[in-house]
Parts: C-alpha cells; structure tokens; sequence
DNA sequence: CAAATTATATCAAACGTTTGCGAAACTATT
DNA sequence: AATAGTTTCGCAAACGTTTGATATAATTTG
C-alpha cells in the first residue's frame, strides 16, 4: 500500500494540489467549504505529510542532533531526557549517536548530521584532544552548535557546561564544617581536564582555608582502582577520617571497599561526592553529594539552541549552578 | 554560506548534473578521468548530500524509529545502544523518543516517525493497555514494527523480549540449591503482565520442586515500598533467609534496609534478582543474579528488523535467554 | 451597470537528487 | 568507407511539498 500524498488527494477532489496544500493549513484563500472537504478526506486516506519532502522543500529540517560520548550513562542520559523533552514541545524531532570517546565516530556521526541538515547539534567532545575544525566548518554553514559537559576553550562556540570548580569548592567547604581533619580526596582520569579543574579547585581551598587539614590526593579512573585505593590507604597507620570522591564511577568503587572494610559511616569515615544523585540514594545511610544534574544542563542547553537558531548567534559560556544535597554520610 | 550541491560542482565543471552525480558514485559510464575531477571539486567544497532529496526521490530514509519508556533507565538505554552500534554499522541512523509510558507520547512519537517515512521502529509498548490500531496500520503500510521487551500478544507482529518466565524459574532453582527454607519473593506492580509471568513461574516452580519451603509473596512497585516491606518481615519473629527481588529497583530497596538493619550478606540472609548486572555489582558482596541484558535484546532486535526490512514478514517471537551470574549474596 | 474589490482556486517553479533513455563521439570491424 | 559497437555524457522526468503570481468568479461600490 502507498503512502497518500497531496497529489492524490487533489485528484479525488477534483482540487489543484495547492488548494489542498492550503486547506491542510488553514489558509484563508480557501473556503471553509473545501477545507471541510480536504479534512475529512486527508483522515480518512490517514494522509501524513511528507517530512523529507517539506524539509527539502522549506530548507528546515527540525531535526537536532546529539551527540554523547554514551547513551548508557546516568549523566548524559538525563541530559537527553531534558532535551528530548524540551523538543517535543518545541516540535523538534531529535537524532542521537553516541562516540563512544573515539574522535573517528564523532566525525562521522557529524557527517550523518549534516548529511541529514539538522537544524542545530549538541556536541560533547570526546575526552582525547582533536582539532575543531569540523566545528568551524559547520558554524560558517550556520549550524548552530551548542557544546555541553566536555567543552572546547575556544570562546567562539556556544557552550554550556556544569559548575566543575564550584562543585569541588562546594565538597571541600563542606568537609571542612563537618570537622574532616584526614581527607583522602581522590580524582578521576587526570588526563581530563575536568579532573584537573575539579582537583585545582578543591586543592586552592584546602591550602588558603584550612592548612592545617591533611588532605592526600589520588587518582583513579575506574571503581576498581578506587577500590583498592581505599584498601590500601586504609590499613596505614595514618588513616583517614573523610574521602571525597569527583565521581559516581569512583564513588562506586569505594563503597564497595568500606562495605567490604566492614566502615561505619559516617561514624569511621566519612563520604562526600560529586553526582546527580542516583548513585549515592542507593546507599544507607545516603551519600552526601554535590548535585551536577545532566537534567538541567539539558534543559539549559536547549534554551540555547533556540536562541541561537532564531537570534544568529550567542557566544557564551553559561554553567549550571551546583548545591550541595544532604544525606547521612557526613 | 550555502550549501554545496550537485548543481552548483555541475557549473563548475561545465558537466550536466548526471554526469556529477554518477561520478560520485563510481558508476561505470563515467571516464575515469572525469570521476577525477568531480570527486576533486567534491572535496574541496565540502560537498554533503543531502539526504532529504536522496530519501525524497529514492524512498528509501535510511533512519530507524525507537520508542522506549525512558532513555534514562538501565535497562533501555543499553538496549538502544546495542541497536545504535548496529544501525551504524548498516548504515542506518537512529530516532529515538521517550513514551513516558503515555499512550498519548507513544501515537505522537509514532506519527513523527511516519513523517519521517522511517524505513522500521523499535517499539516498547507503554504499559497501559491500549490498543493497536495504530500498529497495524503502519504494517499495512509496510513499515517493518520490531517490539521489544513489553510486547502485544497478537502474533501477527515481530516480537523480541526477554525469557521472563525463564529468569524467575532459575532465580527459584539457585533458591533452592543454596538451601533457602524461608524465602521472601517480592514482585513489581502486579498489573504489568511481566510481573505475572515472573511470579507465576516463580510460584509453579517452588509449588512443584520444593513444596516445603516456606515462601511469602508480596508486591511492591516502589523501592522505598520494598525497603519498608523488608523492614516490617524482618522485625517478625519468622524471619526470612533468603530474599528475591524482581527488578533492580526493588533490590536497591532492600539492600537499602539491609545496610539500615546492618544484616549481613550471605550470612544471614542470601539476595538473588533479576537484573542487567550494573546495581547488583555495586554492593560488596555481589549480589547473584539472573542476567536480562538490554544489549543482548537489542542485538537480537535489530537482526529481526533487518530481517523485516529485506524479506519480507518474519512473525515471529523470538526471546533472548536468560542466565544466573554468580556473586556472593547466596 | 461598469468598475473596483474580494473571495476562491489554479499555475508553475523550485528544493536536490536519481535514473531510464537517448545522443554524440570514438573505435573497431568488415 | 559504411556499419556496428563502445564509451562517455546530457535530457528530462519524477519524488511530495510550498508559495508567489495569476486567473476566474462572485460581490460590492459609486
């Protein structure tokens, strides 16, 4: 069975294509008479319009893209939940792909994009460092672009992105009041550079507002290495009395030593971490967290998109705020 | 800045816009020479076809529909990324919406697809009973529908889900070779077919195999449901040994009762769930559980839509098996 | 009642491709 | 040198819309 189009319509009509075309949408050259007409005809044929042909037609895809480093991630995927709910009142339709970290996906996956003339794609950079000259070329073309999370320096783009320092500020301030006196601060990939911001961060508010606190800085770039971390530094003499973790992922790992240690939280130690929120509700008692929420980045980076696609352009960089979420872990 | 197309290399080159198009596509007719100097200009002018003509004109769209509940859930989201893997594989790109479980998201996605002329779609019921007119209109239409996970009974459509009664029946026989007397089962919203199937296969299996063991059913669609359901049998003075959870969010319930309780694992009572792995694998010790994977679903889903798309109809039901992963928790 | 206005509908071009068919321009064959 | 066969390319229609310009009929106006 083949598709209903204008053209077959028009002909049970006995109408021109374009007076069809115009019934559909209400033009006010049409009589009521014939729009009633058309109505009832294009139900009952269940005539859908042609996307491609409008979007070839108009120039207007409606169609944006995005592009995470996975979809199986509880950051990025209430990122998407936020714009994919944001799009759909704003009558977008949405084209996600993931990079899988890997540059050589990214590309191509913009290519499809373009191929497919999106009206506008949120990019996050994969973590390892490329050149963005893809980017430029598709900001000459005038495909908006908003950057979100892993975002590049270059101050041309529209980028949005999380509070990193604050978050970290806003850990070490909160340590600090509940009395940690041992920290063991541990980082992620310290490649990344939101490793860096994040232990720059909380590192400078150790060191000017309470020098007199031990802090130990680590790495680790999975809950494996996180987990043996905490093994390890936990049978010292020298234990620690708070860890700090910059991610789910290390978070992860270390709860699984302390349940494994047989700790009491937060009575032997006690557990701060960056997350949206998932992870440390898991716990009994809750794990405190600084709240960076893929959500609101979401909703932030839309707001973007549509000012640029209807503005031209707005180079800025906006952060979503972090607060610090209460639990029983501290 | 516009976009480059066949027309504008064809002036350039002084060529008819045939010639330009089948040089780009290697085809035979074109002198080698010529191909040369197409593909040169091409490049240089970054040229991208641009799909909606090429889909307009060849109806072909190349592009996938997903209709999941929610992106962001364990489960799903690693179902769309095994058929995003695949789909970029075969060339295919993907368009995925969130039903919310609302019919009214699920028929207004659907509709978006059509506009799109989606050459297949992915579809998870959402969970309120409805009816599948819309369905069985599109397959008239010919557009190949793969369910997965929560499918219609109507064997008329491709089906892919998991072995849910499989899953409970090895849940139960681990039960029983770990010498649970006193099992605790509890079960999701008792008016999701799939929490009536597991529980069904749960109850034949303990009914038959190992009638003396004293089982208590009960229900509970929330985690914090599941937590207080743990809190209240466990302050009774038959207490249970054993407890098996249906889903992830009723084991993070109860694992969260369990650290409240400070009731040791495996000692003092064994968790067996049905689960993808990722929450079982975040306490210490692992928890056991039967491996429903998302991954594998969408593996096996996309097989059957590629399938669909080029032989024709393929009524089938296919399930993916289900398999006890060992942990410390039993 | 002729002229001007309004209401309604049609024409035709354009968006960027793909592709069957035909047209030159060569080359090879007798 | 005429014929047949190849190689290389162009013409033009079609995919399903939208939309400015235009045409026709109906209505109003002075």
């Amino acid at each position: 069975m083949t598709n209903t189009t204008l053209k077959l319509l028009a002909q049970q009509l006995q109408l021109s294509i374009s007076t069809v075309s115009r019934a559909l949408k209400d033009h006010p050259d049409i009589a009521a008479s014939t729009k009633a007409k058309v109505h009832a005809l294009a139900q009952s044929m269940d005539y859908e319009p042609n996307a491609y042909a409008i979007q070839l037609r108009t120039q207007n895809s409606r169609i944006l893209g995005v592009i995470v480093p996975a979809i199986s991630n509880l950051f990025y995927d209430s990122f998407i939940s936020a714009v994919e709910e944001e799009s759909r009142k704003h009558n977008y339709a949405l084209m996600i792909m993931q990079s899988s970290n890997q540059p050589e996906n990214e590309l191509n996956n913009l290519k499809i994009f373009r191929q497919n003339r999106v009206s506008g794609v949120f990019a996050c950079l994969s973590s390892h460092p490329q050149n963005l000259e893809v980017y430029h070329k598709m900001n000459e073309r005038e495909i908006p672009i908003v950057f979100f999370d892993i975002v590049p320096k270059d101050n041309r783009f529209t980028k949005v992105r999380m509070a990193d320092e604050r978050c970290a500020t806003i850990a070490a301030e909160k340590v600090i009041q509940r009395n940690g006196k041992k920290v063991l601060a541990i980082f992620g990939d310290p490649g990344l550079s939101i490793s860096q911001k994040r232990k720059n961060a909380f590192q400078t508010f150790m060191e000017s507002y309470a020098p007199k606190i031990h802090v130990t800085y680590a790495n680790a770039s999975s809950s494996l290495e996180a987990g043996e971390l905490i093994h390890k530094q936990y049978s010292k003499t020298q234990k620690f009395d708070t860890v700090f973790c910059m991610t789910d992922e290390i978070l992860i790992g270390v709860m699984k030593a302390i349940q494994a240690l047989n700790i009491k939280i937060p009575n032997e130690v006690g557990v701060i971490t960056i997350s949206n929120g998932f992870i440390p509700n898991l716990y009994y008692p809750k794990i405190c967290y600084v709240e960076t929420s893929g959500y609101e980045l979401g909703k932030l980076a839309f707001v973007q998109m549509m000012a640029n696609i209807k503005g031209g352009k707005t180079q800025t960089e906006l952060t979503v705020d972090a607060k610090f979420v209460e639990g029983g872990s501290l």
